[in-house]
DNA sequence: CCCTTTTATAGTCGCACTGACTATTAAAGG
DNA sequence: CCTTTAATAGTCAGTGCGACTATAAAAGGG
């Protein structure tokens, strides 16, 4: 921080760029929009741009979701930093540093395309390849950092609606760790760990689907979870 | 990403900061170097410096470690990405967004003042305090993130140095969590954990203490530790 | 040279958590 | 009315971990 002369260096582009991510009829799907310009032209990329000068990285995110992708009500969204990608290269026109950022949506309201971007749309998780810049690698990163962290936070209250029930919690950990989960073993997990959801009081059960109605939920007031709900493993591992 | 111009806003600084730990004599310690230029010229900051055009941050912070402190022998330096800082009004004179990197070193060689800082020095985490910029709270999230992914990754070991005991490495969580762990139960947990820690196969005993000489071990090749290595509850929960 | 101190290592016991599984309840649909 | 579907309740055994005791191997002091 010595050394310091305003146009010692040549200056950066400082760009903010979102990976969110939310649950359609149990699959996982993430926001991209189509760029129209060049570079990639035609092809899909997660969903950002530029930092303006008043503001800071977080900002410029919720400021780009809304204005790419008509997402306005970001009110139930949860917005976190996921890394920040500076190589150079990683834009083929000039020095541009990224910060990245995960996000997670409880429904999934239709995207548009808004004033920078041709086109906003949902796309499942697995379906979103060959993205522009290293946008591919950002959005595995993002994808990565949520399954890890539905272990050991309550993060997956993120995905829900405000009242849910504990089925539709369970199968967003399914769904995002792509593993099947014991029912029971779930509830009673989710309902010991204190703070984790709180129940509905009133009349609170939810009918409309085929079998016995289930109990409401909110979300609680932790955000960590002790001891962590870990993820079945795979193989090998005896833990 | 669309919209693009070059020149279209006004342009960022990038900087690299860094809070490097280590363990000196059962205390956790910083690397700070002192300001030699307005503003905050005499105060203490986290090492770190401007990210030049054809190198990634990552490249910047082991770089300008290396200039500002005249730690060259990054062998063993565990770097890894914190989060950037982009509030606008961070620094007084422009507009500076600034990757900061958490950073880990085994044994502490003395630092020296480099070329752009006034002198390095290793300082009790306790006593840096009133540090210039924000680096109060980016060395305070730096703290936090090295206590936490303590509890499920192997990172204690890029604390130590390539050999070391049981011991050792229990001082090691002990330093950083504040707590006192119970040997036997710490060393059933650690030669539980496939991949954590290694025997030294020779003749792999440490004498010159005082008591039983110890077994050498080396750090393993696991990243992750399943199940974690939770940190004592320090009161109420009753996980 | 013995005995105390110090530290490493080994082992025990009980509780809490979890995975696997079975049983019951309450709705919808034919 | 009976079947299907899904939520909820409960059981049981294995495992991990906190708390604790016991033994082994060195240094140091008389």
């Amino acid at each position: 921080m010595d050394g310091y002369d305003k146009y010692a260096y040549e200056p950066f582009a400082v760009t903010a760029d979102l990976a969110v991510f939310t649950l359609r009829a149990g699959v996982l799907h993430v926001l991209l929009v189509e760029r129209g310009e060049e570079p990639y032209a035609g092809r899909w990329a997660l969903p950002g741009g530029f930092v303006r000068p008043d503001e800071a990285a977080e900002s410029a995110a919720r400021r780009e979701l809304g204005e790419e992708t008509g997402l306005t009500d970001v009110s139930g969204l949860h917005l976190e930093q996921l890394r920040t990608y500076s190589e150079p290269g990683r834009d083929p026109r000039m020095r541009v540093v990224s910060v990245a950022f995960a996000a997670l949506l409880p429904d999934a309201p239709e995207a548009r395309g808004g004033s920078d971007a041709a086109e906003a749309r949902w796309t499942p998780y697995d379906a979103a390849r060959e993205l522009a810049f290293d946008h591919d690698r950002i959005l595995a990163d993002a994808r990565g950092r949520v399954g890890a962290k539905l272990e050991y936070t309550c993060l997956a209250t993120a995905f829900c609606p405000p009242e849910f029930t504990l089925g539709e919690l369970q199968q967003v950990y399914e769904t995002v760790w792509g593993a099947e989960l014991d029912r029971p073993n779930f509830r009673r997990k989710v309902l010991a760990t204190p703070g984790f959801v709180e129940a509905v009081p009133g009349a609170a059960r939810l009918t409309g689907g085929r079998g016995k109605p289930a109990a409401l939920y909110r979300a609680g007031t932790a955000a960590a979870l002790h001891p962590p709900l870990l993820r079945p493993t795979p193989e090998g591992r005896p833990a």
